[in-house]
DNA sequence: TCCATTTTGTTCTCTCGTTCACAAACTCCT
DNA sequence: AGGAGTTTGTGAACGAGAGAACAAAATGGA
């Protein structure tokens, strides 16, 4: 289990570089648009905000896509990117939980540019059933398997009040679901095989306060 | 710089772990509610989706707060970790970009409830301007610095278009906030000494795809 | 053709984070 | 009082990630 098939290359990106891969992405098509055509790893990583050694060893996982002494071709970069991370094609998407932040979700155009389309929109309340959000019907609850099994849904999205939340993940993960993306303050449990991850604002705060405080101390002490 | 005051105690909590702690907090916060009084490193770690040895080990960067044999009290190690974030008293934030996702936020109850006070919502649309949300009036972006100055200000939140995240954070900069939540989608530059910490949907999704799509092709390979 | 210049890809080192394993410290029972 | 049983706090081993530094590979001009 340890080597690789010899067919497949030996893919094995490290967690940290995938969570920058579509920083890149993103830093390439705002380079795209303004015309670039071909960058160095200074300019890619100044974009991105990132350090051009970290940038480059992150690139090198995926192959070697630049030319020494010239840089990278943006649109041939972007779409190794985004190949890799397989965002080609489009993954289908169910909102699950449709009040202040599932509406905020169902609006929001990032979805659609970025490889993800919104197959449905589900609450369990029954008065926000049939209203319409950013084209899209809300519906029942209960009708997440049978979408799941028409659309082939692999990505779920929670938005739900927290006691809600590990119901929700267990129907979800009960019917194929494999991902899921949970905005509800709370820990949810979920079987081997199944990726969480969640979206916390209470906690960025904290943390942001944590430094606030340190910041303050220093300065009366 | 390295060696500190003999008065302070030497606290260096690590980042990662800063960010655990307000895991941690919610964690002990759900077993008060459920009247439990004292719990083992081994019940909080499971609340909290961590194992044990990582969460004695946060905990020992606070102090000692346990009892051996015995475990530790909700109460007091929950007050210890709060005094430690900085969420014992009250942090004003401002919202700025009152659009889709700034409703959501400004209705979001977990500001309160965790220490941070919403004292302003602003944007820069003058349509905008006058209607309240949560109890809150939406003013103009241009009172920014007046506000900050009146309720001494340090984290501010952005919810503004990609476009102009950039912008705003320059003028909250300017006017003395150090701590910035960014909601949109791209890299801000600030000075060193100001924290950002950033939420991005699309970001989150792509990590995910890119599990998902490995998943897929070990099952096809 | 050859050399100077540029920029990538990679190796090496150091730091940070996780996990293991166990002595120290506490409770409770006899 | 003493011993059995628990559970914390931490030293040490291990692994992952960050950054510095440089050889290898490309370009372009002489
Ligand atoms: N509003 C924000 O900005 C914000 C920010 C961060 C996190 N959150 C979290 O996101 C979640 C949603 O927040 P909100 O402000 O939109 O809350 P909300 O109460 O406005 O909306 C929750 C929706 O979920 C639906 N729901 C409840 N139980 C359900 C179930 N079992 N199945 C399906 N749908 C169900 C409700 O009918 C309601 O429409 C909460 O957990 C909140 O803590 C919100
Ligand atoms: N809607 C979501 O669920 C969601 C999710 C993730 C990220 N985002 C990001 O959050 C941001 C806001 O999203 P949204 O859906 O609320 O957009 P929106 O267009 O509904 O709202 C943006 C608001 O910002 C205001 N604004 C524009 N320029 C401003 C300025 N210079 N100063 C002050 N206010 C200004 C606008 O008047 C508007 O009210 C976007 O960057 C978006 O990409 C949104």
């Amino acid at each position: 289990m340890t080597t690789r098939s010899s067919a497949e290359a030996a893919r094995d990106i490290p967690e940290a570089t995938v969570a920058r891969l579509p920083v890149y992405l993103r830093a390439l098509t705002t380079l795209a648009e303004a015309g670039t055509s071909t960058c160095s790893s200074e300019d890619l990583a100044s974009a991105a905000g990132v350090n051009s050694a970290k940038l480059r060893k992150d690139l090198s996982y995926l192959g070697s896509y630049g030319t020494r002494g010239v840089g990278y071709d943006v649109d041939y970069l972007r779409y190794q990117i985004a190949r890799e991370i397989g965002v080609t094609q489009d993954w289908p998407v169910v909102i699950v939980g449709i009040g202040n932040l599932g509406h905020a979700l169902a609006n929001f155009s990032g979805f659609r540019s970025r490889g993800f389309r919104v197959v449905a929109l589900l609450d369990a309340d029954a008065t926000r059933t049939g209203e319409e959000v950013a084209g899209v019907r809300v519906r029942p609850f209960d009708d997440l398997e049978d979408i799941v099994g028409e659309h082939g849904v692999a990505i779920g999205v929670i938005a739900t009040p927290a006691v809600a939340a590990q119901d929700v993940a267990d129907r979800m993960v009960g019917c194929g679901i494999s991902s899921i993306l949970n905005f509800a303050p709370t820990v949810l449990s979920v079987p081997a095989g199944v990726d969480v991850r969640k979206v916390d604002l209470s906690i960025e705060l904290q943390i942001l306060a944590y430094h606030e405080q340190r910041k303050a101390q220093g300065e009366t002490a």
